[in-house]
DNA sequence: CCCTTACATCTTTTT
DNA sequence: GATGTAAGGG
């Protein structure tokens, strides 16, 4: 506790003093206003405005204020207007924070940033203005996931498909990741394609894209996807959009998927004259020399990226551009600037191609790459711990954070016995900082994953410690919302089925899944949407007569309410529906705990509804821009994802929950092996640099996962920290174990005795293999990987050397985890022959008995007498 | 049609 | 261990 109680750059680390030299210093004092404080690599970036620049952002870096400033100084230099600045962001938040600062640089005058906003509000918008050139209108509806489930449900159902065997959600989640990969459904690659329902799940997406179509709805994806079909079919929008947009800005960069490199791609493409170098581009020339020729030159370029991702059968080899040769260099790429950390890439299980960023000077040929290594927010130790973690790392583009700062106090590692003990331990800790007068909003606990919560807000309520949870289950999520918004959607646009169906029956009106699919019939025969079906229906006798009563009913009130519409405000008229529908009722009604902080929520569901003109309006960006941000600002400490304390930062960062299968996750592990093992680092490399002043990690021994208790190791990430920035403390539990100083070998000696699989065959194949490898050379498995991967000695030999690292020997060799990523390395390989062959009868611990149907390195495919079929490694089956 | 019981499932989640 | 979803009985 020696740190200086004032440190010079805490609270403001994006205005610290000009650290440059003299050079820099005179000419920060030449420059605008703006400039000043900039360091020299900042200023480069923000001044930097000609061609395409990669600015490399580490944490804590001024990456925002470097994005905000370079805005400015276009508009001060006049290089554009603001209108002509093409600026995106991943969240409403950022977008907002960006738009926040550039108010407070200029004055005013933000409300004429149109294009500055989320890649998909951007998307849509330009979608809205030429809806009908994807077969849509203009006020087209955005389906969030629960929508298109139950959407893909139906289509399904309509199949003969059992949603048993091939969820719904399943199949949602391969067009997702299609549509993120750009791919339209006939461009899937068609192994891929035949995945789903033995070969139907091509054929799915494309009569899932016919009935958005019909039901003039898009998803999230297609804000992007149908963005680009736009601009390949319709080269004349696309020219437009591209001689509008002079600049084009684009943030956290390395969390892009294809489909936003595409558009971004065709947005950058200047339309110029042949063999003009980029920087004989002025401003205002992109305007006048149109050559259509060209324009064609730059759609091809971009269709034979996708082409290629088809022809190209692999997911991982689907990525475009990275096979072939750079842009045509006669059609440039124009002033395109993107911010990222590559070492921040944290959402690659949704769709995000960290290689977009690795690969960026190769896409944009000429592409200046700025470096921003000064960090301004943590200290000494704090950085080191986390740069050297990071190095572990191979697919990285390097970057090496130093900070001027004091090297404070070490990051701190704590073992405790249970996730009990680690929430007590962790609680007493913030009452300590709290009774020393730190600010309990400068303290955060971030966890790997959800579930990890429950146990710290029980603590923290028996304590009486206020916290808030950040993150969770977003506003318009929430069921009461969606009910609500689904009414407001019916009688904006009658043709609206999702919505109608999912309100028809709530509150509860008699008209359960019988009416439902009678009306379905009688829509899909006339095709005719639901609602006009169920008015031909209420003429007829096809239903009993309580039940077409209620229909009836809920016709006539939807006719009144659209009448109403013409005369009432839109906040008015939400209310109205509300409460005439017995919405608000049903909710009164019930019981429940929860149930007045539904009626709550509708309450703020009509006053946010005032922000908006009329309620198309409001339906049109609700899907967008509606988030959490819980206003209530009292003191308290934040509990939430690593996930979502991405771009946050804290005094007191505390990382509770670092043991192998944990942290890193073994789903991420088993699934995406190697590349899930380096995300799951820079994931904790996140969660580090969060930390201004203090970090601390905390591994539990004992640790309740889905409802029974298991015996868990501590997490690799461990020791991968260097020795020298990490202090070793005792639990202030004190329950369990006794007091042996610290946690040396001896405890995890004791660790392993809890551990009965470390003596299965497959563990001790896996530890051969582990220490083959650890041998550096020779290892027939080791050899086989460097051979793929040439570059990975050098990097591996540093991480994984003895000298320096925390907790090097002793319990680190002994871990379970890395042998499965080996392992699996070694099948992809290698191919090593596995020792089991087809229909081998074989054993598993969890799934019982069963026969092989496929096998492929060492990962078989088991159909289980019980269980079904599952992909397992051969570790864990015994030949019976 | 609604309510009950059984059963499976169980990261992360910007839009 | 809790939660949500799907089939069965009233």
């Amino acid at each position: 506790m020696t740190e200086p109680s004032k440190l010079p750059h805490r609270g403001v680390p994006e205005h610290q003093p000009a650290a440059g030299g003299i050079a820099a210093r005179a000419r920060a004092a030449a420059g605008p206003q703006y400039l000043n404080g900039l360091n020299p690599e900042q200023r480069d970036a923000v001044e930097t405005l000609d061609g395409p620049v990669l600015v490399l952002a580490g944490a804590g870096t001024g990456k925002t204020r470097v994005l905000t400033t370079r805005i400015a100084h276009i508009l001060s230099q006049g290089r554009a207007r603001p209108h002509e600045i093409l600026s995106v962001t991943f969240t409403n938040k950022a977008a907002r924070e960006m738009k926040l600062r550039l108010g407070q640089m200029l004055g005013q005058a933000v409300e004429g940033m149109p294009w500055l906003g989320t890649f998909h509000s951007i998307g849509g918008r330009i979608l809205r203005f030429h809806a009908e050139l994807v077969q849509l209108k203009s006020n087209f509806t955005v389906l969030d996931v629960d929508d298109q489930v139950r959407l893909l449900k139906q289509l399904l159902q309509a199949e003969n498909i059992d949603d048993k065997r091939w969820p719904a959600r399943m199949l949602a989640g391969l067009i997702d990741g299609w549509k993120n990969r750009g791919l339209t459904p006939s461009q899937v690659p068609a192994g891929e394609a035949a995945m789903f329902a033995n070969g139907k799940g091509g054929k799915l997406y494309a009569t899932y894209q016919e009935r958005l179509k019909i039901l003039n709805a898009a998803d999230f994806g297609d804000l992007l996807l149908e963005n680009i079909r736009l601009f390949r079919e319709n080269p004349d929008v696309l020219r437009q959009y591209q001689s509008r947009f002079k600049f084009i800005l684009v943030d956290e960069y390395q969390d892009t998927n294809v489909a936003q490199y595409l558009w971004l791609r065709l947005l950058s493409q200047a339309p110029a004259r042949p063999g003009v170098p980029l920087s004989a581009i002025i401003p205002g020339a992109t305007e006048s020399s149109v050559i259509p020729g060209r324009i064609e030159d730059a759609n091809s370029d971009v269709q034979s990226h996708i082409e290629e991702s088809r022809d190209s059968g692999s997911a991982l080899s689907a990525h475009p551009g990275m096979t072939e040769a750079p842009a045509t260099p006669s059609s440039p790429p124009k002033n395109i600037c993107c911010v990222g950390d590559d070492d921040q890439s944290i959402y690659g299980w949704r769709g995000a191609e960290v290689d977009n960023i690795l690969r960026f000077e190769h896409d944009f040929p000429g592409a200046k790459v700025i470096r921003l290594e000064r960090n301004y927010r943590s200290t000494g130790h704090i950085l080191a711990a986390a740069s050297h973690l990071i190095a572990h790392n191979e697919g990285r583009l390097g970057k090496t954070l130093r900070t001027e700062d004091v090297d404070g106090e070490k990051v701190t590692v704590t073992g405790s016995w249970d996730s009990e003990e680690e929430a007590r331990a962790i609680g007493e800790e913030i009452e300590e900082l709290q009774r020393a007068g730190d600010n309990l909003n400068e303290v955060a606990i971030l966890v790997r994953a959800s579930f990890q919560m429950r146990e710290f807000e029980d603590r923290f309520v028996t304590l009486g410690l206020p916290y808030r949870v950040i993150g969770g289950p977003r506003f318009y999520e929430r069921a009461e919302i969606r009910d609500a918004l689904a009414y407001l959607r019916v009688i904006n646009s009658p043709a609206d089925d999702l919505a109608f169906e999912r309100i028809v029956n709530v509150p509860k009106r008699g008209l359960g899944d019988a009416t439902v699919q009678l009306l379905h019939d009688h829509a899909r025969k006339r095709r005719m949407p639901l609602f006009e079906a169920a008015r031909a229906v209420v003429e007829t006798d096809e239903l009993k007569p309580k039940a077409r009563g209620s229909l009836r009913e809920l016709i006539l009130q939807f006719d009144r309410w659209r009448a109403q519409r013409e005369v009432t405000a839109h906040t008015e008229l939400a209310e109205i529906v509300l409460d005439e529908s017995g919405y608000t009722e049903m909710w009164q009604k019930d019981r429940s705990a929860d149930a007045a902080g539904r009626l709550d929520n509708l309450k703020e569901l009509v006053r946010s509804m005032e922000e908006f003109e009329n309620l198309q309006g409001f339906l049109e960006h609700i899907s967008l821009v509606m988030d959490r941000d819980g206003g209530a600002e009292e003191e308290a400490v934040s509990l939430m994802t690593l996930h979502s304390a991405k771009g946050l930062e804290f005094d007191n960062v505390f990382l509770p929950g670092w043991e192998e299968g944990l942290f890193p996750s073994q789903r991420t592990l088993d699934e995406q092996g190697r590349a899930g093992l380096e995300e799951e680092r820079r994931l904790a490399h996140v969660g580090l640099t969060r930390a201004r002043r203090r970090a601390k990690l905390y591994f539990a021994t004992n640790r309740r996962i889905h409802g029974t208790w298991s015996t868990t190791i501590p997490s690799r990430f461990l020791d991968e920290l260097p020795s020298q920035n990490v202090e070793i403390t005792e639990s202030k539990g004190g329950s369990g174990w006794g007091g042996s100083g610290g946690y040396g070998p001896s405890r995890f000696d004791n660790v392993e005795s809890f551990g009965s699989s470390y003596s299965t065959p497959g563990w001790q194949r896996a530890q051969a293999n582990r220490n083959r490898s650890q041998g550096g050379r020779g290892g027939q498995a080791r050899g086989g990987f460097e051979e793929s991967q040439s570059s990975f000695t050098g990097s591996r030999s540093d991480a994984s050397g003895s000298r320096g690292d925390a907790f090097s020997g002793g319990f680190s060799r002994n871990k379970r985890g890395p042998m499965v990523i080996e392992g699996e390395l070694v099948a992809k390989s290698t191919g090593t022959v596995s020792e089991f062959s087809l229909s081998d009868r074989v054993f598993h611990e969890k799934f019982g008995y069963g026969h092989v149907v496929k096998i492929d390195g060492n990962k078989l495919t088991i159909a289980f007498d019980k269980a079904g079929e599952k992909k397992v490694l051969d570790n864990f089956v015994k030949r019976t």
